[in-house]
DNA sequence: CGTTCACATGAACAAGCGTTCAGGTGAAGA
DNA sequence: TCTTCACCTGAACGCTTGTTCATGTGAACG
């Protein structure tokens, strides 16, 4: 094989193992698979990466990092709480359709998982991000909740139910406004606007 | 080992399979592992099951059935949408909380998988379940909705999304009542009851 | 030119996998 | 008592896996 730089050879390997990894789930992806797809021998891999888990935990970093600043730098100048929560939910879908391969890989391994910890602080990260928003909609008086990290935790939950279906049904083409729309203003009718 | 009869071990390893697969994931639980855990040899698995997948399978069926089931029987009389929608979700979240390995076992194979049109077919007739209800809503005057299929989807991801943080989160200890709130009512304050 | 060194190779290895099968065991019927 | 037969056993087989390492390659530099 022709002698490459490093790096290029290094992003080759993550963009070939997100592919490899999100077709045929952690377990079922060899080594053998994401080197034939990069291109390079099964010993650069290990050049490049301490081992398998490595190379997943990587990747894994890659895209928390990624979605977590594009949200801060979003949610950065808005102050409506209804803004707010629409600008929240609209980045978390369209960073799934747009990443679902990395996404459906890691839903491929939770549980007992690798990078938990990372995960799971993630996790927590963006639901006190929720949690201030509610918050701050309370205070204002435009939301109704008596407890706003509960409350929290069940928009979360709405918005991961969204995101599983995405990347279940690839067709799913819904709207995000949808899902702003429930969670805002429920399913029961309302007797005035 | 002690003779036992035919169906007690086939029983025995289904419950142990339940747990191994749970906990391991279907492909890093391995036949002797299960075997193990139900006490018999490895040979005794092939002898009620024709092999791995089929032993996953044959779990996957059982739970789908026992599900539906369950749901026929509870809406069978019931009328007011409302609390057909609150019994749906009621008797979806309890069922997860009292079968969480064999649910998390299910998610932790989802994508292409063993067994997954018989998963679709079964999300697809929950999901009609819920159109049907909704539309009686609709007709009723007591929901809003422009497209009763699309809010059915819509709650059908909410409901998803909480199931999904049982599954992630042992401990999350949520009302069911909090999603059903949320999906009826919505997070904007109502000026009216 | 020769030396160096980062990059790359793929055969080889041990471990684990799903699956098979020749054989063992013991209750039930003849 | 002997035969039958459903039930069970676990060593063995072929295969794939993650990982290693002796070896190759070629640009860069003196």
């Amino acid at each position: 094989m022709n002698k490459r730089s490093g790096e290029e050879s290094k992003r080759n390997i993550i963009a070939a193992a997100i592919q490899v990894f999100a077709d045929y789930g952690y377990d079922n992806a060899s080594m053998r698979m994401i080197a034939q797809a990069a291109g390079v021998s099964v010993g650069t891999l290990y050049l490049h990466f301490k081992n398998k888990d490595d190379l997943y935990l990587t990747i894994t970093k890659e895209w928390i990092d990624d979605l977590n600043e594009l949200t801060n730098r979003a949610l950065d100048r808005i102050d409506d709480p209804r803004t707010a929560i629409t600008v929240f939910i609209t980045i978390s879908i369209d960073y799934t359709r747009e990443h679902r391969e990395m996404i459906l890989l890691q839903g491929r391994k939770f549980g007992r998982c690798l990078g938990l910890e990372q995960k799971q602080q993630f996790f927590r990260k963006r639901r006190q991000l929720l949690t201030d928003i509610v918050q701050r909609g309370v205070t204002e008086g435009v939301f109704r909740s008596d407890d706003p990290a509960e409350t929290a935790r069940i928009i979360f939950n709405v918005l991961r139910g969204f995101i599983f279906s995405m990347l279940i049904d690839e067709e799913a083409l819904f709207r995000a406004e949808a899902c702003v729309d429930l969670v805002l203003n429920g399913l029961r009718r309302r007797n005035n606007g």
